[in-house]
DNA sequence: GAAAATGCTTGACGACCTCGACCGAAATCT
DNA sequence: AGATTTCGGTCGAGGTCGTCAAGCATTTTC
């Protein structure tokens, strides 16, 4: 589905996604046409999601990151579900197996806020809070290599 | 810090990373030499950390993410660490307070790859995973607003 | 209050992107 | 097999875009 040119592609624009489309054709023996229309079909089938920008959370004044664990007392599932989504300082979060049932990440200024944020909640899930220190691998994406043996 | 024009412009990279200055300055108000300089400047700050692109992992061929936590053995902390950044199906990974030391995305095309590198770590820490069923919010910036009344 | 620094605009030049026309290889159809 | 279609590529022209230097207004500094 994606040959080396494709993953070659992404490789660059992983690391500079404002990487110019002659510098791309350059960097893979392509002219900047035909890197242009790639990217096209990489965006239409869905494997680029989107071209984005990594911000500090620090810049912004989130001092603080959480991870909670966030376990929906029963029948209350789906409402803890659509309040998580609604926070805008949920960072990302998944459903998970297990016990818990939703993991998730929380950006916050201060204490007090993790507080106030997590009090919402309160009454309709169990949750854990687990203070971030440090982040020995901030975000990066799975090996771009081909699976190892496919099909011909 | 930060003002409007650098926070409008932070939410329209969000979106796409790729917008040509030409579009950034006519959304914001300014001229296109402005706008360069204010992107040089919130990169050289480090407020931008990276323009990047968001790769769909099933795309790569990752048909299951989990979150696991890790336990590290006494003494084994910084070997463990070490390990897990090697590791590059590890996508994301934070030190957290609490039992658990780490607590880390991994990215496998398989249960069999799952367990194969569990397996890696398993003499080193106790680990405990969850599998992702659903990612209700994916990866976003935390609001980008001002905080809400700093000194003037 | 003068001088310096900051952050903006404008306009020109060069680099870049896009579009159409064309081409060759590979797959498909008869 | 041979003809045809499709796919993915190159090339070149035209217009768009980014960058640079010069200049200006406002604010800060001494």
């Amino acid at each position: 589905m994606l040959d080396d040119l494709d993953r070659n592609l992404l490789e660059i624009l992983v690391r500079d996604a404002r990487t110019s489309l002659k510098e791309l054709a350059a960097q893979v023996g392509l002219s900047s046409p035909s890197v242009s229309e790639r990217l096209r079909r990489l965006e239409e089938r869905g494997v680029i999601r989107s071209f984005t920008v990594e911000i500090d959370p620090l810049a912004l004044g989130y001092t603080l990151q959480a991870i909670v664990r966030i376990k929906p007392l029963p029948g209350k599932l789906h409402i803890v579900q659509k309040l998580i989504e609604e926070i805008a300082e949920f960072g990302e979060c998944d459903k998970v197996t297990g016990d818990d049932c939703f993991i998730a990440r929380l950006f916050v200024r201060s204490i007090g806020d993790l507080d106030g944020i997590l009090d919402r909640i309160a009454d309709k899930a169990e949750t854990s809070t687990a203070i971030i220190k440090a982040q020995p691998i901030r975000r990066r994406p799975p090996p771009l290599a081909a699976p190892s043996s496919s099909s011909s």
